[in-house]
DNA sequence: TAGTGGTCTAGACCACCGG
DNA sequence: CGGTGGTCTAGACCACTAT
């Protein structure tokens, strides 16, 4: 006779996970604690934890000290998204990448920006315009900002040689980082960088990046028409 | 005398995550292992497992049995969605929610369904098209496909008075989901749903949900002009 | 303050995969 | 095959918070 294969923790987050799905614990019911569920599965308390750990983060249930665990009551679609840089993202489709330097103006940040950084004191900052492109033809239009307290070094950097996208990468890593998405109609000249036409739905993100409490960067990557955005499978 | 505090699996992450930032470990670099790490820091190997399991999910490194750990030669911007059911959003916002069905029609899947759901053969399906409102004003535009073999029970689900949105939730859990982010036009048709003008950008969410292999529903939602969608913070 | 989840430890064994 | 990460265990203590 051979004993019962030992648990997983997948197997726990499986188990409970069905449970709940077959309507056993409802919105907001409270699940057995840890340490009952592992007697029960007859495997550690830390087993029990690893799987709560991962139905906690796949906004499934709640998990409260004392509170105890608890199916969350609002449902949730969560899901990951990689957004590589762009560099990256055009040579993995099979282009070439290229990129242009815009306009680049040192000044102090509008109130606009100073919002997006939930800052209230004036900031020097960079502004950097520039365009990616694929295989020669345009494929994302940035308007960025760079705080000039944080990232002083960046004066000294040729942006025409390398994108201001990738030398932040590499050189101001980031605590914090916002992302923001919607769609804006081309204006003429949106349209005319993008070879586009006046009207026409662009996708766009922005992503804003702190370190610590300090601001780093915002950008607003303005898509050519038919980009979109997928999440990891 | 006091000795040293423990460390925290945090402790360790970040202790790594700096070193990685400092220019210790460029791109490509093989880390440490787990033990050695263990050892010099003074922790259990699992804590610094912990740790690592974490830069890991966070994208900063890549781990693999035997091939050790090395810093992601290729960085990302990793970011976690959290997309609500559109009643519940609506009232977050503090609107009033309602929905209208416009059309349910039974028919076979177009092909284009059955690319999205990665379907060869023809299935059967149930497609409703749905207007959210916010107030009262047009919010979210959805046309929705569901399948009949997977979620027979839909015929009998009066999709006026619960939207089909809700139903699924409740009662269709997925194991898959993939989620496709884009700009639109609106054209004559959904502009005047959405009571907005033809021509206006749109921001659309496409997602598409699995039990295991078997398809359950693939949704176009047309968001009003102005929509966002925001990361958690 | 007591109950519950969160974490740390030390040790063991397993699973994967590069050389 | 051997090295490395992945996981399980049993026990201990800590941290948060509902009551």
């Amino acid at each position: 006779m051979t004993h019962a294969n030992r648990l997983s923790w997948k197997d726990v987050r499986d188990e409970i996970h069905d449970a709940i799905l077959a309507g056993r614990y409802g919105p907001g019911d409270r699940l057995p604690r840890d340490a009952d569920i592992a007697v029960e599965m007859n495997c550690a308390r830390s087993t029990v934890q690893r799987a709560m750990q991962d139905l906690s983060d796949s906004g499934l249930v709640e998990r409260r000290r004392k509170g105890g665990t608890r199916v969350r009551s609002e449902p949730v679609t969560r899901a990951t998204l990689d957004i590589p840089i762009t560099r990256r993202e055009v040579e993995q489709k099979g282009g070439r990448y290229g990129h242009q330097l815009i306009r680049r103006t040192a000044t102090d940040a509008p109130r606009s920006v100073l919002a997006t950084f939930e800052l209230t004191e004036p900031e020097p900052m960079l502004r950097v315009e520039a365009l990616h492109l694929s295989d020669g033809r345009p494929y994302i239009l940035e308007d960025r900002w760079i705080s000039l307290r944080t990232a002083p070094e960046i004066r000294d950097v040729d942006l025409s040689a390398q994108s201001a996208n990738e030398w932040l990468v590499l050189n101001k890593p980031y605590n914090r980082c916002d992302l923001r998405f919607y769609a804006i109609s081309a204006d003429p000249q949106t349209a005319e960088l993008l070879q586009t036409d006046t009207g026409a739905a662009l996708f766009v993100i922005e992503r804003t990046t702190w370190i610590d409490a300090a601001p780093i960067t915002t950008v607003k990557a303005i898509t050519t028409p038919g980009y979109q955005l997928l999440t990891q499978s």
